[in-house]
DNA sequence: CTGAAAGCGCTAACAT
DNA sequence: ATGTTAGCGCTTTCAG
């Protein structure tokens, strides 16, 4: 690997002179660029992103922490995140932490050995606790897609109205007319979504009991084994919410080999919108989140704060909006 | 942040002695060791990375080189990655090239003068011919899940026998009985799975005409489209053939809309096993990949060239192998 | 317009 | 057992 001495010795001249050149920072007259700029050339010269790195104290990567990319809700925005780091010259580091913390901290602590330059945090890949330690520390931080109500002040945030999410799920269950309404969520991560869904529930007077409630981990399979557990009630319940897409898909396999029609039997609703949920079939009624808003808006806040310190104490709550489909339709026996 | 020399000046000794007793390599007394090890402790002290590579030459990061992340054939794949090259260490950067040379090539400059450790290349995601002269250069690469037939010689790869799973697929179709046989490929990158499939029905001396070839990209959308054309010819196709899952994932989507039957009307294969697949309805029958193996293999080719140097021609070929579900069943009217 | 020199934080010889 | 020193390749004053 040549080097800019390489290119002074070349060319007879001081390393500084070649560093100008290449930056075009310094003066320099234009003989001696253009040598120069032939020496790199023909020397195959790159210039060394680690040296640099050392001396600007910036690394040009920011790390992406998200719960695991398995799960279909993350590489719409992963590859957002990843085209709008590109535009800047900034690299992506890939994290999956499987909702475990330690390993979480782990990571952060090499990423912050390593000098990357900012985070943009997903779901609840990390304990808040942790993160609001970094973000003290000066380690520039977005939250993006943030689980529900620990509220972490003062870390900027793009993130989606999950309580509205959950209400508009239930309001279109409500008018639909069903009465025996159950839910697929994923706690403690995900409360918002359920309480939402639970208030306006409750406002018609209908009760969301423990029954009702089954826990799953965001999984297509912890969905299906979730519903399976929901239809063991007689009689069963005539809607499902499950509180991401990927669930619904399971809790639908599940009904389905019941042998339980969508939606005559039973209704489902999905959050999140991913690409599949609109292809299968039945087609996923789903309260939809704006996933490349929140990846684009996640990125600039980000690339914000490395310029403007300020900036930091903004925060987008972005909408949710329903996609009705077919997985839902009124019970036929209330 | 605090350095080595912070902690040097803070105990009365030299950098040195700090870096011994940081890495345990030299020999330190035991109390200095340990006022030393107290002082970093207290400063807060974190390893810079960054000035280690600059003097290791070594980052300990890997990027994984890929078409698209949005196709869900790679994120279980990303996933295992990472958590392989965590284990080892390793930091991973993603790359999405959606197919493009020209940013390819342009990212791989900018890793290169990253001093990223090694690249493993996905699907088609680079230009074959750069990354020959890329690995000529001593750069570490490994091909994973490389698409076909341009045999890049030399450099270790891990694939699938694309040309097999051809075979497979045509070969249930043909065993069901179809003889209207159609395929929906991404071409030229998926020529192998092709060439396979149509070896087999021409070998029972059934014609592939261009009518039945059309024209994916790998997108679930590209598969949508595709079949809806396969459907304007009358007869139609009794059996359609997606080179990938998500592809088929479309076709199937297109068929129903169509208001015909899978699998009495149209049989419909694809070939990934993506996790959906078994749970939509249809279950979709596939030639599935062990993407995990793949990936795991690969990063063990790209960790072993960091050592052994020799190691680099080694080559794996993973066998694909049928999962016969519900998308697949005899014609009805031959 | 060009050069010399310091320093980013670390590692590894080599002295002491 | 500890200290000194010379880099890794680059950027940036500051002199000449």
């Amino acid at each position: 690997m040549a080097t800019i001495y390489d290119i002074a010795k070349a060319v007879g001249v001081a390393k500084s002179t070649v560093a100008n050149a290449l930056s075009g920072k310094g003066t320099v007259s234009e003989t001696t660029r253009q040598r120069i700029l032939q020496a790199a050339q023909d020397l195959g010269y790159r210039p060394n992103a680690v040296a640099r790195s050392l001396y600007l104290h910036k690394t040009f990567t920011i790390a992406l922490i998200i719960p695991n990319i398995a799960n279909p809700f993350y590489p719409e925005i992963a590859g957002a995140v990843e085209n709008m780091a590109r535009e800047h010259e900034y690299q992506v580091l890939l994290c999956n932490t499987h909702q475990n913390f330690d390993l979480g901290r782990q990571q952060m602590e090499r990423f912050i050995s390593r000098w990357v330059d900012g985070y943009i945090i997903m779901g609840s890949s990390m304990d808040i606790a942790d993160i609001t330690q970094y973000f003290k520390h000066g380690h520039p931080i977005v939250l993006c897609d943030w689980q529900e109500n620990e509220s972490p002040i003062g870390i900027p945030q793009v993130s989606v109205d999950f309580y509205q999410a959950g209400e508009l799920a239930a309001k279109h269950l409500l008018e639909l007319g069903h009465q025996r309404i159950a839910i697929i969520g994923d706690e403690p991560q995900q409360t918002l979504r359920l309480e939402g869904f639970r208030a306006v529930l409750e406002k018609s007077g209908i009760a969301l009991p423990p029954s009702m409630i089954q826990q799953g981990n965001s999984t297509l399979e912890s969905g299906y084994a979730a519903a399976k557990k929901l239809l063991l009630h007689e009689p069963h319940p005539t809607a499902i919410f499950a509180t991401t897409d990927w669930m619904a898909v399971g809790a639908m396999d599940a009904v389905l080999d019941e042998g339980l029609h969508i939606p005559q039997d039973i209704s489902i609703i999905g959050l999140d919108d991913i690409v599949v949920s609109a292809h299968i079939r039945p087609r996923l009624t789903t309260i939809a989140v704006p996933k490349l808003q929140l990846a684009k808006e996640a990125t600039e806040l980000l690339l914000n704060q490395f310029t403007d310190r300020q900036d930091s104490s903004a925060s987008h709550l972005v909408e949710p909006y329903i996609i009705v489909r077919q997985s839902t339709a009124a019970p036929i026996s209330i």
